[in-house]
DNA sequence: CAGATTACATACTTATCGGTACAGAAGTTA
DNA sequence: TAACTTCTGTACCGATAAGTATGTAATCTG
């Protein structure tokens, strides 16, 4: 899977550190609000080795969302790894303060991408909604795994469950774009871990 | 405050009906979502009717936004005017669910506003910005007379559990805007209201 | 009626959008 | 070296963005 055979100029710059640029002014901007002008300059490229390296802009931010998934959202695999529902709600609660608030962009992309794509072409929007499917599916899974072994003290629905926490997640995220601090984002996983219905 | 002293060729549209109609593609676009094209068509009236009726695109977002709050947060108000705690959630939980799913519009405006705006003029994000403090402020002092009362069976913070409900509240939006049906929000309600901590 | 005032409709402005044509530069292969 | 391939930089494309100049139509005041 590395770059052997390479005929023709070799390009100048390293797609995946231009990616990694890239994620962070869609992250910012969101999909609409980033233009090409901001890409390029932010990635240090021009225009043409843009389109040559990654296609076009839809390409690009399906790209630098592949990544933000893979880098930032390793956290969400992990916290799922809890032996518990308790524990795993505890784990995606703080995990999600550290990214929403954590470096320079602010707020969960998935959750950016969902809200501020609502006039964007619909290959995009299937995707973004695939993405955000795809980690509902998991949890679910884990809060039905945690059903059947007991965790919970009250009658509970792996799906709502999940929405619950989701909706506790993406508000965190909303809050965070706003300008929340770190120690608000923090009350609000006090307050659902002290009322939290599991082991 | 009504219209006196008309002088002059008197405008053939209501500006009331065409505020509506611009709330309904701001809702639905956002801010920069929508553009003059989209809003002309929908309101009725040509792009110079617009801007000497309502100023310019921003002023026309906050007089549609006042609009918003008018009529759709009305139910804000009267949620937190239940006897208690719990009953202000319930209110609010559900009230949310109307608001995000109810008509043609998904998801809450502020939400959308505050999450898709980031690179919009300072002036209207502080404008969201202010919109949102307000809204949060009177939660607070809400929950603050809760606690006094003795309505919480558990210590509770007035900001912290704010900003609990808010964070769910906002992920509903969020959800609401993904396409999530009513009873899939309903989930989150009963969630929510199942671990309740108070009166 | 005449004049003042305001609204309407068409057509335009400048700036920016995403995307690309083209020419030259920088490598590999023979 | 020559031929080939691929990347880079400039300068451009058509479309659309927000906003406006201008002429005309409709109403009120006198």
């Amino acid at each position: 899977m590395e770059k052997l055979a390479v005929r023709g100029r070799p390009r100048e710059f390293d797609a995946q550190v231009a990616l990694a640029a890239a994620l962070r002014v869609f992250w910012t901007k969101g999909y609409e609000g980033a233009s090409l002008t901001d890409l390029t300059e932010a990635m240090g490229i021009t225009r043409p080795s843009l389109y040559a390296a990654f296609g076009n802009k839809e390409a690009l931010f399906k790209q630098a969302f592949d990544l933000y998934e893979a880098e930032k959202l390793a956290y969400v695999a992990a916290a799922l790894n809890a032996p518990t529902a308790r524990g795993v709600a505890e784990n995606l609660l703080y995990g999600a303060i550290d990214t929403v608030t954590g470096g320079e962009c602010r707020g969960c992309m998935g959750v950016i991408a969902a809200v501020a794509c609502q006039s964007a072409e619909p290959s995009l929007r299937n995707d973004i909604e695939r993405r955000t499917e795809s980690a509902r599916k998991a949890m679910i899974d884990r809060m039905q795994r945690a059903i059947d072994e007991g965790d919970f003290t009250v009658p509970t629905d792996a799906e709502g469950i999940t929405r619950y926490v989701l909706a506790l997640l993406q508000g965190m995220s909303v809050q965070a774009g706003g300008g929340a601090k770190r120690e608000e984002l923090q009350q609000v996983a006090q307050a659902a871990l002290a009322v939290w219905p599991s082991r």
